[in-house]
DNA sequence: CCAAGCACCTGACGGC
DNA sequence: TGCCGTCAGGTGCTTG
């Protein structure tokens, strides 16, 4: 579910209430799966203190201090909240028990996500790292333009296409694309430089927005504190087929591109 | 090498 | 009301 801007506002607020704090115990509701077993996963975080949380890609990271990490991807549905203690309900997938009396659930209702320890080698050598491309708000947007310039895919697959760039999904790759007025079949080597860069300044702007509404809350997506995020309210066009341009007034129109909807002004957004 | 398509899983919603 | 089909923010594997 959660794409850069809601990893990142998770990662924030989980780094300004976790740091320091103990992981006394941890309990793995039963008939749970998780990708890595509970029996090798709960002793690598039991005992161990919490030195930071942060974001890479879509992954949400949480650094212990034998330097090891927790690592959790959310996929589509998963959530990561820090409060008070309780039961755990049906889609909760581990619950780390703080010494302070809090708890920290990682639960996924679709059982997409996953959570895993990995030692500071083993997290450096992690293929899905590895292959993740540069971060966008940490990269140019003339160098983010020359990793598509050459390329003959759609720009909506190239957005998606977490090699090409980190963290996009299919909302902020829509909004995006929408504001930079670009068709998203449009081939990477249609566009040019200048609407490229273009394109990426407008993800920037999006993503940063993004943040700074707590992230886009569709139906599961929620913070580190368990709230919903604002940013869907300022959506252009993700989910709003058949409803009218906020610049034109045309009927927006949908395709799949790279399997995925891909909602689009046809007025404003013209193939090149 | 690349792109397309499906698989993974559950729930919500619309149509009949 | 209930059954069925479709769709959902991501990624990985297989196929062509």
């Amino acid at each position: 579910m959660p794409e850069l801007p809601e990893v990142e506002v998770i990662a924030r607020g989980l780094d300004a209430t976790l740091k320091g704090r103990t992981i006394v115990s941890a309990e793995v509701p039963g008939l749970t799966r998780l990708s890595e077993p509970a029996n090798t996963l709960v002793p690598k975080a039991v005992g161990r203190t919490i030195r930071r949380a942060y974001r890479r890609a879509k992954v949400l990271l949480i650094e212990l201090d034998d330097r090891s990490t927790l690592v959790f991807h959310l996929k589509m549905t998963g959530r990561v909240v820090h409060g008070e203690r309780r039961a755990a309900d049906r889609h909760d997938r581990i619950l780390f028990n703080l010494d302070d009396g809090s708890q920290l659930i990682f639960s996924d209702m679709r059982k997409f996500g996953y959570v895993r320890a990995f030692t500071p080698e083993e997290l450096a050598e992690w293929d899905f790292l590895k292959r993740a491309g540069p971060e966008p708000l940490e990269t140019a947007p003339e160098e983010l333009a020359g990793r598509i310039r050459d390329r003959r895919s759609a720009v909506k697959a190239l957005l998606l296409n977490q090699s090409v760039v980190a963290g996009v999904g299919n909302i902020y790759a829509d909004e995006s694309l929408f504001r930079a007025g670009l068709h998203p079949e449009t081939r990477g080597d249609r566009i040019g430089q200048a609407k490229a860069v273009e394109l990426f300044a407008h993800l920037q702007d999006v993503l940063k927005l993004a943040i700074s509404e707590n992230g886009s809350s569709i139906s599961d997506y929620v913070n580190a504190s368990g709230d919903a995020g604002a940013f869907q309210n300022s959506f252009n066009v993700y989910g709003k087929k058949g409803c009218c341009c906020v610049r034109c007034e045309s009927r927006l129109q949908a395709v799949k591109v790279a399997g995925r909807t891909s909602t689009f002004c046809p007025k404003c957004q013209k193939k090149r």
